[in-house]
DNA sequence: CACAATTAAGTTGTGCACAACTCAATGCCT
DNA sequence: AGGCATTGAGTTGTGCACAACTTAATTGTG
């Protein structure tokens, strides 16, 4: 029998030690922001706009709604966004004329041209985190089991 | 000798790969708030809510400086939420009398009872993660260290 | 063909994060 | 004591995330 520690917490102690993942996934994600914030400021760019450049960058022209499959973002959040990228010149949106629904957005020659200014960022990025390829990779991996159990436990409530 | 991919990765193909950690943190730290949401709808509370509710379940009365020393953010965060919070008549905002410039958060009768509410909360979310307490502390240490570095980094710029 | 259901963007409203700033209270220092 | 820097909250403005909704185009079905 064990008695170690125990495997059964109360509740008040699962409450006391809750938000620890998530207190420290929280402060990750903001750590990074606040990185990315310095090292895109010469880019003009924020970095959920740094995103949807990178997706851009990539694929190329796109309709909104993929842009929005790859980031996890939807209209309300891309329709905005995407105009503030279109006001400083980096993209255009146009309506598909084969499917008057959709709006594609599409690098401009200033939005092109910004990938090789943005080159050096994610070296940076990189060095920054202190972590080699394959711990990021094994990181990444756990983070990405940990997202697709939570989406599946809020899917069945 | 090795022919494999190589150690040496083009700035081009560091540009597709990013985003990767920071995509994967992003997206775990999303599902956790869908997650919460869901959960809070019930107590009336927010996810940043409910930390700053955490907080004073642990630690009864506190400044504003000190919860926001535990929560890593601001006044310009902190000072309307809380505001949230009172108008919910679950705290109560309090200039200190031995410094006037600080403001001591309490908690309210009704902000104490929501505690017991609120008890089932974490088990739930440690159940949806899918990960062992032993999982869940070892990538915690991991984020943690990618946090420090981060910090670090954006330190000397 | 007509009409209901679906789909893609966009809009509105709320709340959070953060930078930059203001203002008042406190601390410090000669 | 006088004067100046520092500190703690708060305010303002920008941008993101998301829910709920609107609008218009397309699809599917009887």
């Amino acid at each position: 029998m064990t008695d170690q520690p125990g495997p059964t917490l109360s509740d008040q102690d699962l409450l006391r030690l809750d938000g620890q993942i998530c207190f420290s996934l929280n402060a990750a994600g903001r750590a990074f922001g606040s990185l990315y914030r310095i090292l895109l400021k010469d880019l003009g760019l924020t970095y959920p706009q740094y995103l949807v450049m990178l997706v851009l960058w990539q694929h190329g022209e796109l309709p909104v709604k993929d842009i929005g499959h790859h980031l996890r973002l939807d209209s309300g959040t891309l329709s905005p966004l995407l105009k503030r990228l279109e006001a400083a010149g980096l993209i255009r949106r146009e309506r598909s004329t084969e499917d008057e629904r959709s709006v594609h957005a599409r690098l401009t020659e200033a939005g092109d041209a910004l990938r090789s200014q943005a080159a050096c960022v994610p070296r940076r990025i990189a060095t920054a985190t202190g972590y080699d390829l394959a711990e990021i990779r094994d990181l990444q991996a756990r983070l990405d089991r940990l997202t697709a159990a939570l989406d599946a436990a809020a899917a069945d409530l």
